[in-house]
DNA sequence: GAAAGCACTTTGCGAGGCAAAGAGTAGAGA
DNA sequence: TCTCTACTCTTTGCCTCGCAAAGTGCTTTC
């Protein structure tokens, strides 16, 4: 087809696989912590931590640390803006793709 | 949901915005010249060669370059190889977002 | 009371994306 | 014919970004 495409609706933000699954993950759970992120996505631990801060400082996801016992723990959920620019996404994607 | 997200099965050469778009715009239309390209996409020239570079080496598009009239024209098309790998790219995008 | 484990964060470097500059050719005007 | 502009890409250089290795702070085990 001769159609435009707009790649720039596609967020840089979420485009990225780390942080896709993060968002996938995390709009599929409602809210995950650490380490299950960690396994799920099969990434390094620092890999994981800069995406998450990341996602954090575009208001994608909220952070929340307590502990339990004597282990910090670490919960990390979408927002309402995240789920927002997930959704945007998907949408983008499947405009981009269902002309084919 | 508790799924483990598959990010490997993301091709790396196809999840990138500009690589993606060209690979969805040759699927759809079955081949184009690199000037629809670079306006359907609304790239800079320059990037979008380096990444039709890429595309090629990866044995992803063909590249037939012919002369209409005096001017040179650059006919880019995906291979069978290209059209597996994006229907596979599809598809690990669509798992990776359904279980939303 | 060192040493090892847990839960992340920060750092440093290498790969990758982007636009600006370049290269090669053709036609138009002086 | 000799520049000048136009066209079609390619190459270069910078600069961002992603990644894993190293680091931090606390807790538990030996």
């Amino acid at each position: 087809m001769a159609a435009v495409r707009r790649l720039d609706a596609l967020d840089d933000v979420i485009h990225q696989k780390v942080r896709l699954g993060v968002m996938s993950s995390l709009m599929a759970s409602g809210e995950s912590d650490f380490n299950f992120l960690k396994a799920a996505l099969g990434v390094s631990d620092g890999n994981l931590s800069t995406h998450l801060t990341v996602l954090e400082e575009h208001g994608y996801i909220t952070v929340s640390k307590e502990f339990v016992g004597k282990k910090p723990r670490t919960t990390y959920a979408p927002t309402p803006l995240g789920r927002q620019a997930f959704e945007a996404y998907v949408e983008a994607l499947e405009a981009l793709v269902r002309s084919v």
